[in-house]
DNA sequence: TGCAAAGCGGAGGATGCCTCCGTATCGTAT
DNA sequence: ATACGATACGGAGGCATCCTCCGCTTTGCA
């Protein structure tokens, strides 16, 4: 179902895989509940292991992001596929969507950051953007083809405008889901009265 | 032409006004270049004063960037009574708009860490909050009156969708052009084809 | 059971945040 | 011009976090 294989640095041993779940368990927590600004001590302390470990596992901030993302990666990719079979072409699209952002939501800023992370410039992002891409434009171009999303469109402006809307930590749902609707109407052909401000 | 007086809080004193100057100066700069979190030691350095002389002045984070973001607020409003002198409804509005998102693109994540706290909760930036209201609401009211702007779009929806824009410090102008186009585009009234996800 | 490889964890140097207070400067009154 | 009180300056220092380094422990294989 996921096409590229992402990167994945768990180790053999016993006791360093067991240390690298909990690290991850408990950077995914922290990062989701204080942001990805948490001190990393902090992190170590909650998954019961010492710092050092830490910076030998994930030898910075971004790493052991990386590592986090990986799974929230997935699991979006998942939910596009399953769009894609349960719903006609513009539905599925906005479904992924929505559920991007209610993801989000739910997550603090990790999705916003992970947007923001998608367009860095690291291999790892790198590969995450292929799978994103993968699986998205499955979607984005069938509401193409269908002549319901403009064709000029492409994939990272959609998850940019998406991944902007619950940028500012706070936002209530009920305001997120309308700029969403915003969105969704912007990305309709110009079919009759509407037409961008200069092309 | 600005309605609310902003708080400024520049000293009387020579030495201590010279001070603060340099010290906005520095912070504009500096976080323009390094993003807000930069160091505030550095940006002291950079203003060739001690950090308690910093500290004295502004005595956190927070109170630097509301002086900064004090000129910026003022040249944003500045400029939408301009296009509303100058344009037609809607194109005021999208220049207005265009203008913002360009003024981003110079500054780093200025513009768009403006944007997040205008909707923060102190008062400093409730006050910000009404001015940019008042001049961005002027446009986007007479935008909905001619009828080129859906009727239950708010100007906080607006504002965030473009902040949200140019959020992961690096995007490239044309890419945020179009970006603009597509919210520009969502916000027209639905008037043939294009209808919301959800009404 | 023994041993080499792999992993562990925390001490410690560097940097940033912020406070406190002795010293220097400014503006005014004489 | 001078003196003096008010105001401002600046950096030392306490605390937190970042990240590195290295001596000790655990693991897995023979």
């Amino acid at each position: 179902m996921a096409p590229q294989p992402l990167p994945c640095t768990r180790p053999t041993r016993a006791d360093a895989a067991r240390n690298y779940d909990r690290l991850v368990t408990a950077a995914r927590e922290t990062f989701a509940e204080h942001g990805t600004d948490s001190s990393l001590e902090e992190i170590a302390r909650r998954a019961g292991v010492g710092i050092g470990t830490l910076y030998r596992r994930f030898p910075s901030r971004t790493a052991l992001l990386e590592a986090v993302y990986v799974e929230e990666i997935q699991s979006v990719c998942d939910r596009a596929y399953d769009f894609d079979r349960e719903l006609e072409p513009f539905d599925a699209l906005a479904a992924w969507l929505r559920s991007f952002l209610g993801y989000g939501l739910s997550k603090g800023t990790l999705a916003s950051e992970l947007t923001v992370a998608l367009g860095k410039d690291s291999p790892f992002f790198k590969a995450c953007k292929v799978n994103v891409q993968e699986a998205g434009n499955l979607l984005l171009d069938k509401a193409k083809a269908a002549g319901e999303v403009r064709a000029e469109l492409d994939l990272a402006d959609v998850m940019r405008l998406v991944g902007g809307i619950n940028m500012g930590r706070d936002i209530e749902p009920e305001q997120a889901n309308r700029l969403l609707d915003i969105v969704l109407c912007g990305l309709r052909p110009a079919a009759a009265a509407a037409s961008p401000a200069k092309g």
